[in-house]
DNA sequence: CCCTGTCGTTATCAAATGACGTAGCCGGGG
DNA sequence: CCCCGGCTACGTCATTTGATAACGACAGGG
């Protein structure tokens, strides 16, 4: 398994990011694509599996995902894995690493996987000559911020039943924003053990509410697909707001 | 409850700006100063238990924290709080609502405390005028994510002893960097109710756990008090890694 | 084709945690 | 001075969650 095959491409100039066609990123102002296509040093695809950073490590790069799914984790010494966040496209991974030094977490693709490499020297011309990029890069952190907040009360307040739903609400919406989804389908390259990692549940636990939530007709879970069937019920259980999501940065 | 008393006044001016003195730290560089000098905009004073900023509300003001503490947290519907982390001298307030409009926490006085105050608009002049500070913000948005990181594995993966153990490691190491604890003791100025919110456990639960932790003679907390007897055995339980803190910079 | 490993599922039992009720201490305000 | 509210403490019982084991479906490799 190797941690960085060899698939350095230069398939996608950044004009014709994919990114760009989606509503939920910003466009670049000319100058800024001008400096993020200098400041992009080329391409890397990842096998689902593959670990893409690892804990500890002096990570060289800064990677922006264009596809695929993948997710950010910490072991215990006991072997325990939380798993901090799932990556999607458009995230940008490694900030912690460039800025304090050493990851202090890891990196794994879920499904295969295509990304954006960036080196990290070159961030320090991003701040000096593109502040409106620098913002960007604190957006995204902030952001990330936040979104640890929430799952911060998800796991310290909310039931077994509430995470769960709270989660499966978060993921789609995210996966939907990004045009991964059919309708009230998206297709689910988690396991079962991956969200039990992710709530902090047992894998037999999580398995028990997810069957419950299916008896309910919450949702339907089969084959890698995941249906949210009853989307009002589910927000209902897991005190979700459906909020528009707002137009996001990427770099 | 004035949410904001008309404490404003100046009697800090940054260049003898008490957190100077500390070695963790990082000193300003002199245009740094000069700038951060003209950013501030006053200095504010809040009394334990008012409320700094509310949850939803667009504040105007980011905040340095010269004295006291405080807390972020989140409440549910039904009440239930999160409280996300502790807020300690040095720590930057409001970022997330000055980048993204809208503050998704709350923040309260834990002790009375001694703010900085600067203008939420100003901040992007830091950004376009001043990369390193910019970098700094960035900095200190990264140091939460990765603060809030370690408390998601520390509720995900930990039992309640555990938890509890890595929670008390935590603050007193933080209150330490800045000078706050005396030998092996440090002024508390939390409930029993307060570590019960952050770490997701009812208070009975918690007063139980913290009593085992007192009778294996790890810990003693009485009169606002908190004494880490047995550091070592604490950080054993709590797979503690007693790494020194590096420098960090503020604003 | 079988072997093997991963994944989802279920049952049983044990342990951790929560809910509720109660009590004592203490400091502040009338 | 007393009352009251916040905080800590503790007992009992209910509920949630975890640990372990076992099984079937399935996919991939030899």
């Amino acid at each position: 398994m190797a941690p960085r095959p060899p698939a350095l491409t230069r398939k996608y100039p950044c004009e014709r990011c994919p990114l760009r066609d989606l509503e939920i990123f910003r466009p670049f102002k000319r100058e800024e694509l001008e400096f993020v296509s200098h400041f992009k040093t080329g391409e890397l695809t990842a096998e689902a599996g593959t670990t893409i950073m690892a804990e500890g490590s002096h990570s060289a790069h800064l990677l922006t995902v264009l596809s695929g799914w993948g997710f950010r984790y910490k072991l215990l010494e006991n072997g325990n894995r939380q798993i901090l966040n799932v990556i999607l496209p458009g995230d940008f991974i490694g900030l912690q690493g460039a800025i304090m030094d050493e990851m202090q977490h890891s990196v794994e693709a879920l499904s295969d996987m295509f990304l954006c490499v960036f080196e990290r020297e070159r961030l320090w011309e991003l701040y000096r000559d593109h502040p409106g990029l620098a913002f960007d890069v604190t957006w995204l952190a902030s952001r990330e911020e936040q979104v640890l907040d929430e799952h911060l009360l998800n796991l310290g307040q909310r039931t077994a039943a509430a995470r769960t739903a709270f989660l499966l609400l978060f993921l789609f919406s995210r996966a939907q924003d990004r045009g991964m989804t059919r309708g009230a389908s998206v297709t689910f390259p988690l396991t079962q053990q991956h969200v039990a990692d992710m709530l902090g549940l047992s894998l037999v636990h999580t398995n028990r509410t997810l069957n419950q939530l299916a008896r309910k007709k919450l949702i339907a879970w089969q084959d890698r697909t995941l249906r949210l069937l009853d989307r009002d019920a589910l927000a209902d259980l897991a005190n979700w707001d459906d909020t528009v999501s707002v137009q996001r940065p990427y770099i």
